[in-house]
DNA sequence: GTCCGTCCTTGATCTGAATCATGGGATGCG
DNA sequence: CGCATCCCATGATTCAGATCAAGGACGGAC
């Protein structure tokens, strides 16, 4: 029930352009033709650390997208095994449109800025605007072609493998974020705590401690600290990861 | 490359109303506002058991839906490592559109017959026809939460639950298909060899076999053969496969 | 500063599922 | 028919990762 935590609205005549979704690549629903419209409807929304945004099988009655921070979406089974399904940066969206309720918690890993549009209201919007529709087909489309990734790495990766992934995928995000190269010497944080990459990777904490450490004294990355990381052999990582064969990887550096 | 492929290549001119997924409810794109347009369009292919409709990578020409048989969605590592990322059964949308490549491979598990348009001729309609792309925003939405939910299950399920899962979900799809009530008796088969199951649920073929064998000497199921399956206590069964709690599970006998 | 709590690492042990190995029952074919 | 092949079940053994256990690093409260 996100409009009851709200410690942070703005007001709402507030212009699209101070809202930092605004200029990233994938916020493809905040475009110049429905700017205005959407404009005059959303607001801002602040979450701590830990907080959940949205629980399975509430009503939703929001949805919109991260301006800052980093949120996992989870199921937690009956007996507390949880497994994070995924994990959504500035610019992604979140809710779900066209269902009463949510099929899975949404929990703020980090303090965390929501860009939010009630959800009547968004839906109206969506029909009357069918490129913002065929805009967030193209997300979702692209949001489940990740989903089945990731299935494989949860059902056929090793630890080690599954460790290596992610930190490839942080690295990724990282070159793009920052302009730079995915390449040797790029420095990222891990956003998430060892126990949520436990369960984003399907492992326990303490496999993903081992696992890091190892990849370290493989001297396939530096560690300061829990969080800081830097590439060492990025060749090396990806090899390590499962999939090299992605060599349609322009972002590398062919060096 | 499903247009070398074509064996059972029909007229164009063929009614829609002669295409079985007419008559399924979730055949949500072939709606009568576009029927006209789309008959006009598409076309038929028939595959084999094994065959392979799209490779990863390739060019997608066509995408459409199944109109019977069973296809896996699967992606294959580079050591040989597989892992089945999704089922399409008859009515279900296949192909990626917006996309030159395909994101992996499809393949026929039973005798499959396809409905198909090209991809250029079907995307030219979605954009014309924001109704239908809506459709198939809803579809994608509900197939990003079956991935979801699947992720679950690879991530933090034993083997047992695996199977058990496995077997909720074929008997939910034979209570609907065949309008009967989910309970004890009901029959269903597998159309998986213990191989693709294997697959499909991040385990290997022992396991499988073991896991069928145990929930049938837990009197769980009955087990004819090895794809003919009857449920004997389908409330015992929901409680093996971990994700109890679903009761508003609507088609359960709650007798 | 001390105390406490949270998060992380590392070692020792255990176990669920993988792997290795064998045989049985279909089905197809020369 | 005999033989080969494929698929499945099941027993024996191994091993990757979970579990159990201990301790270190950091940060906040007081």
């Amino acid at each position: 029930m996100p409009d009851e935590n709200v410690t942070g609205l703005r007001p709402v005549h507030q212009r699209c352009s101070d809202c930092p979704i605004r200029h990233r690549a994938v916020c493809s629903y905040c475009a110049p033709a429905q700017l205005a419209e959407l404009d005059a409807i959303k607001f801002y929304v602040d979450y701590a650390p830990g907080r959940e945004i949205v629980g399975t099988g509430e009503p939703t009655k929001s949805l919109g997208s991260v301006v800052s921070g980093v949120v996992a979406l989870q199921k937690i089974l009956s007996d507390g095994r949880r497994q994070i399904v995924g994990l959504l940066f500035p610019g992604d969206f979140i809710g779900r449109p066209f269902e009463q309720r949510a099929p899975y918690d949404a929990v703020a890993v980090t303090p965390v800025k929501m860009c939010l549009f009630r959800r009547s209201q968004f839906e109206d919007l969506l029909t009357r605007e069918p490129e913002l529709e065929h805009r967030l087909l193209e997300m979702t489309l692209n949001e489940l072609d990740a989903a089945r990734d990731w299935m494989v790495l949860l059902g056929r990766k090793t630890a080690r493998e599954k460790v290596a992934s992610f930190l490839v995928v942080l690295a990724r995000r990282a070159a793009v974020l920052e302009q730079a190269r995915l390449a040797d010497g790029l420095a990222f944080q891990i956003p998430l705590s060892r126990d949520a990459i436990a369960e984003h990777l399907g492992l326990t904490i303490e496999t993903v401690s081992r696992q890091l450490t190892q990849l370290r004294k493989d001297a396939l990355i530096h560690l300061d600290g829990a969080r800081d990381v830097r590439l060492r052999d990025y060749r090396g990582l990806l090899e390590a990861s499962g999939d090299d064969g992605d060599w349609d990887d322009t972002l590398v550096d062919s060096a």
